[in-house]
RNA sequence: GCCGACUUAGCUCAGGGGUAGAGCAAUUCCCUCGUAAAGAAUAGGUCACGGGUUCAAAUCCCGUAGUCGGCUCCA
């Protein structure tokens, strides 16, 4: 027999693992339990440090206003949050007081002790908080999701007491399964109340408001320095702010939110994205179509749209109605609507004449604009809009023909997205959602096994997504990691049990008989706009050549190089290169200043030293030089960067 | 949609019941310059919009719109 605190004499270890569980380091163990330190850094330590400290938060919160009502506090990535309902919404002004009192319960050292209790002396001490009286009576029946069952996870009821190191006396209290740290003192200064935000209770839309308090905790000061240094970058990149600074695109008030307007700059960038993606569609075999934004309702009654999603569509128009004289409707008028969804139209194309297996796989491809009516609080930036360019395509596949168009599918994207410089990546398959879905179980286990398989033959990583499936099919869909590690969902290949059957797509198959495509609904990129942000923030706005708006700046060193860099500069044009000579009235350094906030990919400067030797220097975005290039050299190495789409922010070392 | 914060010049921001401020950007002049900001002058704002309170509102109050942070949602 023996406690934590005996067997395990480093501080960094704030708990430990018995027999697989996680306990208290006041917990005693018997000599046949299997042990294991939890070290403060390690994922489970930091959870401990970090819902340890939301406690903290709560009894902060309670020692200020004693009557606000105790929601769930678990640990988070990064950090923690409390949920309270309070009288009135915190302000900033009280994150402030809450941070002062949390440091001074931290200093104080509480300990934190566990206690077992029953349900009914449970109901008793916590008769006035009614939020953990419902997770008391939600135990047993429901499990909860995770967050919840921080509180009443565990194989029985625990109350945590916060005690006086010194007096012994119990600070505060709360319902929790544990476990924490032993004291508080342990929290150290290695964190800091972030914002404060409304959460629905239990997540849900129908139950209160509750308001969150967000935290962060690491182990040490310095681990939660470098957290803000992240966040710091993180918002340097961030695509609404370059999209400013570099005048790549905005969102005008006249417009509407969530509908974009893009900058001859923006303009570019999207078009050689755009143009590369087709020239790669044309190279697989796809074909090319076009359909109109708007349609008659009876388009997306047929493909069940306004069934499912009618809150997601802007309202319809309603036109050609017309009345007589005495206002009596003596036509009927049409309700058109603005797509939300290319698909439909696709199948009109496969159906506009009879279809033979010869023709399967049936590959059409459109840049097609959508429009959906996202809820204003919803929307943000480019990454969800009103208004959005899908690279949107659906095959037609027959049965036989599934698996390997999926495999091929998933090639061409991962082909395709390296062409943008995204390599990292893993799948996620997205599975039935029992709740909701058409078509048989069967069906959909023989579809998520396939799918299953070829993620796995792959290679990549796989992960499940239980439920995540939209109603109409399985999902295999790729996530790639950017470079400072987030991760995006860009592409997904979706089957679709649903939409061949509403549209009665049919092809004749080799025996004559008619048969039922299947059909698979591909986007590489996501939206146009949401991937346009996420290559921006990947590249923090200095863009690979090829995507750069301007090329190449040219930079006299005086006034009188001009007219020379404008030869080198007109060879470049004639290259199809994006390339100018600033010839403003500013300095040097400045113009460099200039285009090297522009993040222009080659600065190339001119003088006298390069006039007369018929040769331009090279200035890179690091700062970096290479000086007396010749001129030919030169511009086949910036040709050359672009026809690779090479990323080039230093001096080439060969 | 819900909760909260915010909205002042093109951008970043200060100010705050008594006729609107800075830096950068822009324009003009001046300097002729070798790798991240020469100097000077000028112009630029119904202080998001609409109402209210007040002798007086950019400032206080109410409403609307937009943005941001979350929640819910995301075909």
């Amino acid at each position: 027999m023996a406690d934590g605190f005996e067997l395990f004499s480093d501080r960094n270890v704030v708990a430990m693992r018995v027999n697989g569980e996680l306990k208290d380091l006041a917990a005693t163990v018997t000599d046949g339990d299997a042990v294991e330190p939890v070290i403060i850094d390690s994922p489970d330590g930091l959870d401990i440090l970090r819902h340890s400290a939301a406690h903290v938060l709560a009894q902060a919160v309670q020692n200020i206003n004693p009557e606000t009502k105790l929601g769930i506090g678990p640990p988070i990535k990064d950090g923690f949050y409390y949920d309270f309902d309070p009288e009135e919404a915190f302000t900033p002004e009280d994150l402030k007081a809450l941070t002062k009192e949390m440091q001074r319960i931290i200093k104080q050292g509480q300990r934190f002790v566990r206690r077992v209790v029953t349900e009914e002396e449970a109901r008793a001490e916590l008769a006035s908080e009614p939020y953990k009286l419902e997770l008391i009576g939600l135990k047993g029946s429901n499990p909860g999701d995770d967050n919840e069952s921080v509180e009443v996870g565990g194989a029985e009821l625990t109350i945590y007491d916060n005690v006086d190191p010194k007096t012994g006396e119990v600070c505060w209290k709360d319902l929790c399964r544990g476990p924490h740290l032993p004291n508080t003192r342990l929290i150290g200064n290695g964190w800091a109340l972030m914002r404060t935000a409304a959460a629905y209770w239990r997540g849900s839309e129908k139950n209160p408001q509750l308001q969150r308090v967000y935290g962060t905790a690491w182990p040490t000061k310095e681990e939660l320095r470098d957290y803000q240094t992240r966040l710091e970058e993180a918002l340097k990149r961030d695509h609404r702010k370059l999209g400013v600074e570099l005048d790549l695109f905005s969102f005008p008030d006249e417009i509407g939110s969530g509908l974009a307007v893009f900058h001859p700059k923006g303009g570019i960038i999207r078009h050689e994205m755009e143009n590369y993606l087709r020239e790669q569609l044309l190279k697989a075999d796809y074909e090319l179509v076009n359909t109109p934004h708007i349609t008659k309702g009876q388009l997306f009654e047929t493909s069940q749209h306004l069934n499912w999603y009618k809150d997601g569509m802007f309202p319809a128009m309603h036109l050609d109605e017309v009345k007589d004289d005495a206002g009596k409707v003596i036509k009927p008028g049409q309700d058109y609507y603005l797509k939300p969804m290319n698909c439909p139209f696709h199948n009109l194309i496969y159906r506009a004449r009879a279809r033979s297996y010869r023709e399967l796989p049936l590959r059409l491809a459109e840049f097609g604009t959508v429009y959906r009516y996202e809820k204003s609080g919803t929307l943000a930036g480019l990454t969800r809009v009103r208004g959005l360019t899908q690279d949107d395509a659906h095959i037609y596949v027959t049965d036989e023909q599934v698996s390997d168009e999926i495999k091929r599918q998933l090639e061409f994207v991962f082909e395709t997205l390296r062409g943008y410089g995204l390599s990292d990546f893993y799948l996620e398959l997205s599975t039935r959602d029992p709740e909701k879905f058409v078509g048989s179980v069967e069906q959909w286990e023989t579809a998520e096994a396939m799918l299953q398989k070829i993620g796995e033959e792959s290679g990549l990583d796989l992960v499940a997504d239980p439920g995540g499936a939209a109603f109409y099919g399985p999902k295999i869909s790729v996530q790639a990691r950017d470079a400072i590690g987030r991760t995006w969902q860009l592409s997904t290949v979706q089957l679709d049990f649903n939409q061949p059957e509403l549209f009665e797509l049919e092809y004749a198959a080799a025996d004559g008989t008619r048969k039922r495509p299947v059909m698979i609904h591909r986007a590489l990129l996501g939206s146009i706009e949401r991937f346009f942000a996420i290559l921006l923030e990947h590249y923090a706005g200095a863009f690979p050549v090829w995507l750069a708006p301007q090329q190449v700046v040219g930079i006299p060193v005086a006034e009188e190089y001009g007219e020379y860099l404008d030869g080198v500069i007109a060879q470049l044009r004639e290259r199809g290169v994006r390339a100018e000579v600033d010839h403003s009235f500013d300095r040097m350094p400045k113009k460099i200043r200039t285009h090297t906030k522009a993040k222009v990919p080659f600065q190339l400067i001119a003088g006298e030293d390069d006039r007369s030797a018929g040769a331009v220097s090279f200035r890179f975005r690091d700062g970096s030089q290479l000086n007396g290039v010749p001129v030919a050299e030169a511009i086949e190495r910036i040709v050359n960067a672009i026809k690779s789409h090479e990323q080039v922010n230093t001096a080439w070392q060969d």
